[in-house]
DNA sequence: TTGGAATGTCAACAAGACTGACTTAAACTG
DNA sequence: CAGTTTAAGTCAGTCTTGTTGACATTCCAA
């Protein structure tokens, strides 16, 4: 499989067939991907909505809401709800902004650091083990992949974070 | 990156950042994967569910209701709701069973097939761009990660559709 | 042949997304 | 300073898609 053969390399991986299989991989994969903190939060009164808007105020502590409703890519309203909840149970706390008392920044409090670890330890340990059965090579190719389906603006978004972490 | 240092291959890139790295890749390139057969199916009164559907039984014509539950993860209640819009629209035709008359097999209409054809030349679409911007090696390592990150039941049958298929 | 298991259907409900209209407060601008 | 824009939040209503529970039909095995 992947040959080099001449002017093949641009040709073979790409017929309909290749193409529909890593539609199809993709599909299960992400079932795997979001099955074990969805486990998690099936417990409490969670659902994958509130993983996310902790994944992203613990990645990027003092976000603003319109930072947030970017990233997760809806409205208003949709985060609204779900942050109005986190913030009742105190695993996030929302400050008034210093400089533009506009804006609310948003951070995890330690039961939300808590909780939030709880869900990415699992995620992790998922990934830490498809990228150890899979090893370095295909996991850069893993990386390269994704980066070149996503939207050319949550690209630079996604870019952004990924370079702010490091 | 990713050197060959001796040991270094099986932990550099399992640091708790690369790893996130990668989760947030999953999420962003998941949302890319979706974006373009969603808009086409907005425009129709169909959702990601119905999409889902059609998609597996273009991939296995005839196969029954208890097949599709389990490859699309919902209850039978849940795809019920959705096959029978199709069913209604003609876009799929259910069959009762020859030998078991509890089993119904469904079967892609023409228009169903034209509609699957639309949808699934948009996603190809973008995954033949991911693919050719990442190149041969970064495929094959893709499709390995995704594979190892599958839970172990529905890699089988991933494995076995997609063995069927070639 | 009868009772249980499998398959599929109908009905009701919940989560989480959406749009649209509106309020409040603060910041910006002419 | 008055008027406009921006950030956030709210209320109401809808849609999709998931869930359970109850039920009908069909098959199969004791």
């Amino acid at each position: 499989m992947m040959s080099d053969a001449p002017g093949g390399e641009s040709l073979l991986f790409l017929t309909d067939e290749q193409l529909r299989q890593g539609i199809e991989a993709m599909f299960f994969a992400y079932r795997g991907f979001t099955a074990d903190p969805d486990r998690i939060l099936a417990g409490l009164a969670y659902g994958r909505a509130h993983h996310r808007a902790i994944h992203f105020i613990n990645r990027a502590p003092g976000t603003t809401v319109n930072n947030l409703l970017v990233l997760l890519g809806v409205t208003k309203q949709s985060l609204n709800r779900v942050l109005r909840t986190l913030v009742e149970d105190g695993l996030v706390e929302s400050k008034v902004g210093k400089s533009d008392k506009r804006e609310r920044h948003l951070y995890l409090t330690e039961a939300g650091e808590a909780l939030e670890r709880k869900l990415s330890d699992a995620q992790r340990a998922r990934m830490r083990s498809a990228y150890r059965a899979a090893g370095p090579q295909a996991v850069a190719g893993f990386r390269q992949v994704l980066e070149a389906m996503m939207d050319g603006d949550l690209r630079r978004k996604y870019q952004a974070l990924r370079d702010s972490g490091t």
